[in-house]
DNA sequence: CGCACCACAATTTTT
DNA sequence: TTGTGGTGCG
C-alpha cells in the first residue's frame, strides 16, 4: 500500500516538474497561479505584474495538461514504465503528464473591454494556434449577447433584439419624463438612470421597486418607479435591451431556466474573470453562476485599481471573494515588470493611505531609475507649454511621440494641451472624450440603419423622423405617440397610415413621404449589402447634402464623420465576412472608441486617467495635480470618494515605465473661472526621496532644468539593488526666478533664415504670416519635411544659425 | 414648424 | 470655455 502511495507521489512529482519547466520564464508566484487549476482562485495582480501573461499561460496549461498540475490523481495506465518515460522527457512525456486536457470551448475568459478581449484572443492564438479560436474570450456583454441570442426567446425577446447604448437609454428616459410630466430639474435623467441601473444590479424589477416605494410612502421613488416601469415596457416593446439588461436578463435566464443553466454550467469547465475589481453585483452573479457547475472560478484583479465605483462596480466583490468561496486560494502578484523603483515607491506610498484594501506592495529589480518630477506652473497654459517642451526635448533625443502620454482628471483639461501641441508641431491623439459613435450625426445615421432593420424601434425612429427637417414637428410626433400607445402598435405603423387619423392629418402627407422613403430603403437593403445601403441612405435622405452645404465649420467635421462611418461598415464586412445589416448593427452596439485606439500611430496620447487603465508608456505626464481638480472637489471631505481618487492616482502613477512628471498650476482657468489651488495632497504622499520638486518660492518658480530632467537613454553603472535616496534636494532651496514673459518673437527670425530646432533638427524658414498676436511659421526641415508652427512656441526650442 | 438667441451647468464612463 | 436645451418670434 505504502509503495502505491509512494508511486503516486513520484509520478505526480515528475509530472509537476515537467509542467513547471514549461513555464520557467514566469516567476514563482506566476507559476503558482498558472498551475492552480482546480477550485476557486483569487489572483491579486498589482499593476504591471504580468497578469495577462498569467491568464494566457493558465489557459495554455489547461489545454495541454488539464488538471495534472493541481491533482494527485494518476492517469489511467500509469505504471513504472510510464513514469520512466515521463521522467525521460521527450514528446511521449507530454501525453503522460496530461490529465484530462481541457477542450478549448470549455473555457470562458471574461474581460471588460473589447480591446482586452481582442488582445487576449490574439495572444492565445499566437501561443496555441488555431485551437485558441474556440476559447470563449469575450466581454461580459458579448458573452451575454451570445447566450441571449440562443435562448433569449425564453424571456420573450426575439433573437434579433437590438441593444440600446447609454445615449439611447438617456433619450428614452427623457422622453418618458416628458410623457409623465416630470420636471428634469427635479428628476435629472442621469440620476434616474443610475437609480434604475442600481435596481437592475440588485435584481429589483419595476414592480418590486414600485411596491417598495409605495410602502415607504416615498413620492420621489414612486415617480422614479413609474419611469422605470415605462422604461422597461418601451424597451421590451422595441425588442431592445440596454447594457444592464444584457447582463440582468442573462442572469435571470440562467437562474430561472434550469435547462439553460445546466447547459452552460456543464459546458464551462473553467471560468476566468479579468479586472474583477470592476465587476458589479450582477456580473458577480453571472460569473459565479456560469462557474457553478464545475466550481472552477478564477478571478484576477487589483483592489487598488478599482476606479469605477460610480458605474456600479463594487470593490466588495474582490474584498469578499475569500468569504464567498471558503476553499479559495489567494495568490498575490507583486513583482512589477513595468516601472522603475522611484515610480513604484511613489505608487506604494500613495496607495498605503487607503484603509479599505487587501494590502500589496509592488517591487521591482529594475533599479531606481529617474526620480519623479514635479513642476509647478503659473497657470494651465504654461503647464501645457512645459509638457510640450519636455516632449520636444525627448523627441530630439530619439524618443518616439508615442512613448508619451498626458493624463488628466477631466476631459475639459485637454484643450490647453491641444493648443500647446498644435503650436509646437507635436502630433497628438485624444483617446476618449466624445466618442465617435456617440456623435449626434453618427447616431443619426445608425438610427436610420436601425429603423431600416427593425421599424418597431420607436426611439430611433423619433430621432430621425425630422432629421434633416421634413416638416414633421414634435407636436405631430407626440400625437402619433399617443395613438401608438392606444393601438398597441409602433410609431412606424401609425405614420404609415397617418391619413386615417384626424389628429395628425396636417402632417400626414409628410409622414407618408417619410415612410415611403424608409420603405424604399428597406427594399433596397433586402437585396444590397450594408455599404451600398449606406450610400443610398446618404443620397436619399439628403443628410450628407444638408451638412455639406452648411456654412458652419462644425458641419464639415460632421460630414466627415458621416462619411467615416462607411469605413466602419466596410471594416466590419471585411473582418467578419458578414454582409448582413443586422450583423453590423449588433457588432456596433458593443463597440467603443477605445477599441480603435491604435498604438502604432506615432503620436502623443492624451486621455483621462480612467481611460489609461491597462496601458503603459515610457514617459507619463499627469497634469492638474491640484486640490479640487485631483482630488476633485466632490471627493474632498468624503473619505470613500477620496479613496477612489487615490486609487485613480495609483493607476495613473503606475502607467509610467521610466519617466513620470507631475504638474500643477498655481492658477487655473477652468469652465471660464480662474481659481487658485494648492498642490494635490497626493503629491505630499510621495516620499521626498522619490520626487524632485520645482516649487514656487516666494514670487516666481524654479527655472526649468531640462539638463537633468530627461536623460532618455539608460544610464550605465547605476546600482540596481537596494535603492538609496540621492543627495538632499537643494534645488528647491535656491530657486531661480523666472525671466519676464517671452518677448515678441519676430525680431529674430525672417523668411530664408536657417534654424536649428531641438526636436526637428535643421531647416529653413519658408514662410511667416501673422496670426493673432503671434506668427505662423512654416519651416522646411531637412530631415522631416515641412512643418507649421506658432513662432512664439517654436522660438523657445530653436536658434538661428 | 424652424430658426435664432440666451441661460445654464459642466467628473470620471470598460459595455 | 464649451455644449446643450428652452423660449420666442417670423
Amino acid at each position: 500500500m505504502g509503495s502505491m502511495m509512494d508511486f503516486t507521489k513520484r509520478y505526480c512529482d515528475a509530472r509537476r516538474s515537467l509542467i513547471r519547466a514549461k513555464f520557467k520564464n514566469l516567476n514563482d508566484r506566476q507559476v503558482e497561479a498558472v498551475l492552480a487549476t482546480e477550485g476557486p482562485l483569487l489572483i491579486l495582480a498589482g499593476a504591471g505584474s504580468g497578469k495577462t501573461t498569467v491568464l494566457i499561460n493558465r489557459i495554455a496549461n489547461l489545454l495541454r495538461y488539464g488538471r495534472a498540475s493541481d491533482s494527485d490523481e494518476l492517469p489511467p495506465g500509469a505504471d513504472e514504465a510510464a513514469l520512466r518515460r515521463l521522467q525521460a522527457g521527450g514528446p511521449e512525456a507530454e501525453a503522460l503528464a496530461a490529465l484530462d486536457p481541457v477542450a478549448p470551448w470549455r473555457i470562458l475568459a471574461i474581460t471588460f473591454t473589447n480591446k482586452a478581449a481582442d488582445e487576449l484572443k490574439a495572444r492565445l492564438e499566437r501561443m496555441l494556434g488555431e485551437s485558441a479560436n474556440d476559447i470563449w474570450a469575450c466581454t461580459f456583454h458579448s458573452a451575454c449577447v451570445r447566450i441571449l441570442r440562443r435562448d433569449g426567446e425564453k424571456l420573450g425577446y426575439g433573437d434579433n433584439f437590438t441593444i440600446y447604448d447609454t445615449g439611447d437609454s438617456q433619450s428614452l428616459i427623457k422622453r418618458i419624463l416628458k410623457d409623465l410630466e416630470l420636471d428634469e430639474k427635479q428628476f435629472p435623467p442621469r440620476s434616474v438612470m443610475s437609480e434604475i441601473s442600481r435596481s437592475k444590479d440588485a435584481r429589483i424589477g419595476p414592480a418590486e421597486y414600485l411596491r417598495q416605494a409605495k410602502l415607504s410612502n416615498d413620492y420621489r421613488r414612486t415617480r422614479i418607479g413609474q419611469v422605470y416601469e415605462e422604461y422597461a415596457r418601451r424597451l421590451f416593446a422595441a425588442n431592445a435591451l440596454d447594457f444592464d439588461d444584457l447582463i440582468a436578463c442573462t442572469v435571470t435566464l440562467l437562474l430561472e431556466h434550469e435547462d439553460v443553466r445546466s447547459y452552460w454550467q456543464r459546458r464551462f469547465q473553467y471560468v476566468l474573470v479579468d479586472e474583477y475589481q470592476d465587476t458589479n453585483h450582477l456580473q458577480y452573479l453571472l460569473a459565479s453562476t456560469l462557474a457553478g457547475g464545475w466550481g472552477n472560478i478564477c478571478v484576477v484583479g487589483d483592489d487598488d485599481q478599482s476606479i469605477y465605483k460610480f458605474r456600479g462596480a463594487t470593490i466588495e466583490n474582490i474584498l469578499s471573494f475569500e468569504q464567498q468561496y471558503k476553499s479559495c486560494r489567494t495568490i498575490r502578484l507583486e513583482q512589477n515588470y513595468r516601472s522603475t523603483a522611484h515610480i513604484l515607491n511613489a505608487a506604494n506610498a500613495v496607495i498605503r493611505n487607503n484603509l479599505g484594501r487587501k494590502g500589496k506592495e509592488l517591487w521591482t529589480d529594475a533599479g531606481p531609475g529617474d526620480p519623479i518630477e514635479l513642476h509647478c506652473a503659473d497657470n494651465e497654459n504654461e503647464e501645457a507649454q512645459y509638457v510640450a517642451s519636455a516632449i520636444l526635448t525627448n523627441f530630439g533625443q530619439g524618443a518616439n511621440w508615442r512613448d508619451h502620454a498626458v493624463l488628466y482628471r477631466m476631459n475639459a483639461q485637454s484643450s490647453q494641451l491641444e493648443f500647446a501641441f498644435k503650436r509646437s508641431g507635436i502630433p497628438y491623439r485624444i483617446v476618449g472624450g466624445t466618442r465617435f459613435f456617440d456623435r449626434a450625426e453618427v447616431k443619426d445615421m445608425l438610427s436610420y440603419l436601425n429603423v431600416i432593420a427593425s421599424p418597431a424601434d420607436d426611439l430611433r425612429l423619433s430621432r430621425i423622423v425630422n432629421m434633416p427637417p421634413r416638416g414633421i414637428g414634435e407636436r405631430s410626433m407626440e400625437l402619433a405617440g399617443e395613438l401608438a400607445r392606444q393601438e398597441h402598435c409602433s410609431l412606424y405603423e401609425i405614420l404609415s397610415r397617418a391619413d386615417r387619423y384626424p389628429e395628425i392629418k396636417r402632417a400626414a402627407p409628410k409622414m407618408k413621404l417619410f415612410i415611403q422613403l424608409m420603405e424604399e430603403l428597406r427594399a433596397f437593403s433586402q437585396v444590397n449589402p450594408p455599404d451600398a445601403l449606406y450610400d443610398e441612405l446618404l443620397e436619399k435622405t439628403g443628410y450628407l447634402r444638408m451638412l455639406e452645404t452648411s456654412e458652419e465649420d462644425k458641419d464639415q467635421t460632421r460630414a466627415e464623420n458621416v462619411k467615416e462611418l462607411k469605413s466602419s461598415i466596410l471594416g466590419y464586412m471585411k473582418d467578419s465576412g458578414d454582409t448582413s445589416l443586422d450583423g453590423y448593427l449588433a457588432n456596433i452596439a458593443l463597440y467603443t472608441d477605445l477599441d480603435s485606439y491604435d498604438r502604432d500611430a506615432d503620436s502623443v496620447v492624451m486621455m483621462t486617467m480612467h481611460s489609461a487603465k491597462g496601458l503603459e508608456f515610457p514617459s507619463v505626464f499627469i497634469v492638474g495635480m491640484e486640490e479640487t481638480i485631483f482630488p476633485g472637489m466632490r471627493a474632498i471631505g468624503e473619505p470613500e470618494e477620496m479613496e477612489e481618487e487615490r486609487r485613480l492616482c495609483y493607476v495613473a502613477i503606475t502607467r509610467a515605465k521610466r519617466h513620470l512628471t507631475l504638474l500643477c498650476a498655481r492658477q487655473r482657468m477652468l469652465f471660464g473661472r480662474t481659481t487658485t489651488n494648492r498642490c494635490s495632497r497626493f503629491v505630499d504622499e510621495i516620499p521626498e526621496e522619490d520626487i524632485r520638486k520645482q516649487l514656487p518660492k516666494g514670487y516666481g518658480y524654479t527655472e526649468k532644468r531640462s539638463e537633468f530632467a530627461y536623460g532618455w537613454r539608460e544610464r550605465q553603472g547605476e546600482p540596481s539593488f537596494a535603492y538609496r535616496p540621492p543627495q538632499a534636494r537643494e534645488q528647491t532651496v535656491k530657486p531661480v526666478i523666472r525671466k519676464a514673459p517671452t518677448p515678441p518673437p519676430t525680431a529674430s527670425f525672417a523668411v530664408g533664415d536657417r534654424v536649428r530646432h531641438k526636436a526637428f533638427g535643421e531647416g529653413r524658414i519658408a514662410k511667416l504670416s501673422p496670426m493673432g498676436n503671434d506668427f505662423l511659421v512654416e519651416i522646411s526641415f531637412d530631415k522631416i519635411g515641412s512643418k507649421k508652427l506658432m513662432l512664439r512656441a517654436a522660438a523657445l526650442h530653436m536658434e538661428k544659425l
